[in-house]
DNA sequence: GCCACTAATGAAATCGATTTCAACAACTTT
DNA sequence: AAAGTTGTTGAAATCGATTTCATTAGTGGC
């Protein structure tokens, strides 16, 4: 019904009998208007049904209230859904976002390359950018991190990275899943993930420094280049056939890929954790009722959301920030 | 830099030579500008780095191009993950939309209800919704269809849905794992879920109805009424408990239930499927390598998203459409 | 050479809000 | 009673595009 022809403020303004200023003013709260005639507006504005149009709105002000956020993981139909933990993420995004009153815009994924991007912002389609997960399109983020436009990243802090970035404690996560594998009397470590990603570079980091200060532990890596938990089981499984000494302590990048880890090893006749100790990464939700169920390093997905969020905003309120760690945590459990 | 003061189409007009209606009809590829001038001023827009004002010419057009995509489970942080297909079909809705050049506005979560939703409606913030899970807020739904908004919901069909719904063929879904559980001799079947959600009643009817056609067969009824896998762990094992007959085939209403299930059998001494046959719902990622792998019902989050929309799509230009069913697949693993 | 017609362009109105600035009324102050 | 406040209100400009309508130049017909 008032689909076809919503109310406008003008209609809203004869209707009270005061001009347009004064029903804006009505509405917006503030104080150049007498009570009397903001109560009357205020009352018509309800039974007329009006609604402010929310475009005019955005270009007087210049501004969206409106936020991109992009999912790398969205766009490749084949690993897209690889980590749950994003979405876990995203969930949290949202939900701050929410409390400061701005709208969340997926970005499509056809859109992610820069030059779209950069239309986005400029087109003032968006007032700013979080990014979840940096991944293999570091180039990318940085190179649009040019354009000076408010953007904050979650992913792994670098030397000196050119935008704000949150992240939880990589290094610090691989150092816990050495200690733990340590103390379990494990000595011959693999790390199974891709260290081409920043992020999964500073776990496998984080681990093979702490073991290093043991004597007789050895590391050694699994370099995966695909996220699916096919693709995992099948490395791990041609990794384990073709290598000499079987490992009895396991880290993996993810808990997706622990799940895979563990399947191709009892493939091989191991079980977890009797012969293989393993932790995984992410504390995602299956995480805790696989079966086993894995030990993993936990990242706290809303703790995260609220962090982006905030640095956000006082980016775009012009304000200096820094990059941040958040905490992580260490869930034992079976394996 | 150019964020601080992006350039307008009246400078691209003035360095061009050229009329401000000239230059957007350039832009827009209209017939009624010469090949000579349209180059230049493409050429000329090029060079200063003009980025049309989106929020203007949303204004201008009283469209937006943006579809609100409400997510009934991120308002819940308890159990807003418990079911990954919900985040397989809103990356099939966000791919689809992108084919359409929508943008993918992810409704926050105190946006969730019909209040907010016709002001975003109204407002012109978009031009129509998607509901992903119709839950148990149906009501409300029903409540906001009266706006007649462009709006298809994700879910059970019901006999007369006031608005377009798309959902697998969930009755067929029952059905089918009635059959496959009646097939592998089990005769005492349990269903798990909870029916006050539509959905999930029609997979129980299905199964209900079906097996009635066999003699000797009985079905019960566990009823959840929490989506998480704690709860629904803590609420099998209660049910084992005091019940007196163990079922040896089950039907939950999702995967996420099953591996709840099959862990309670497991801590009662059943074995899956030695003991006990099962199959779950969705197909979600994680089915596929729990630990045994889950028999499920498939349903396909692409081809969902890609009908959502372009049935929105449909209904936006005023068009008639009809709700759909897509189909389902039973995917026989290991249990 | 004049008229009709087409193609290309620009002036001005428009979308619906907000904001600046001026105007006015009602009080104080002296 | 004149001047200065203070509190409310409205006219008009503005945000940046699109669209209508009028205008001009150029082409062909006779």
């Amino acid at each position: 019904m008032s689909r076809q022809n919503p109310v406008t403020m003008d209609e809203v303004a004869a209707a009270a009998n005061v001009s347009k200023p004064t029903v804006s003013r009505a509405l917006s709260g503030s104080e150049l208007v007498s009570p009397a005639t903001r109560d009357k507006v205020l009352k018509v504005a309800q039974e007329l049904g009006y609604t402010v149009n929310r475009n005019a709105q955005k270009l007087r002000h210049k501004r969206s209230n409106t936020i991109a956020v992009s999912i790398d993981f969205l766009s490749h139909r084949q690993n897209h859904i690889s980590d749950p933990f994003i979405f876990e993420l995203l969930a949290g995004v949202s939900e701050a976002l929410g409390e400061h009153n701005q709208d969340l815009l997926l970005t499509a994924p056809n859109h992610n390359n820069s030059n779209d991007f950069q239309q986005m912002l400029l087109s003032r389609g968006v007032d700013g950018f979080i990014f979840l997960g940096q991944g293999q399109r570091e180039d990318m983020l940085i190179e649009f991190a040019k354009l000076k436009s408010p953007m904050v990243v979650w992913g792994a802090k670098r030397k000196k990275e050119p935008y704000c970035v949150v992240g939880s404690d990589n290094f610090g996560g691989g150092q816990m899943a050495a200690d733990y594998l340590y103390q379990q009397g494990r000595r011959n470590i693999l790390f199974v993930g891709n260290t081409d990603h920043t992020e999964i570079y500073w776990r496998f980091k984080g681990l093979e420094e702490t073991l290093k200060q043991h004597e007789e532990t050895s590391v050694s890596k699994l370099q995966l280049d695909s996220f699916s938990y096919e693709s995992s089981y099948q490395s791990a499984v041609d990794y384990f056939d073709r290598v000499d000494a079987m490992p009895d302590g396991i880290f993996t990048y993810s808990d997706t890929a622990a799940m895979a880890i563990i399947m191709a090893l009892k493939k091989m006749g191991l079980q977890v954790p009797t012969d293989v100790s393993l932790v995984g990464y992410n504390d995602q939700p299956s995480a805790g009722f696989f079966n086993p169920r894995i030990t993993t390093i936990r990242q706290d997905p809303y703790a995260a959301g609220k962090l982006l969020v905030s640095k956000l905003m006082r980016i775009i309120e012009q304000k200096q920030v820094r990059s941040e760690t958040i905490d992580t945590e260490l869930v034992v459990r079976e394996t």
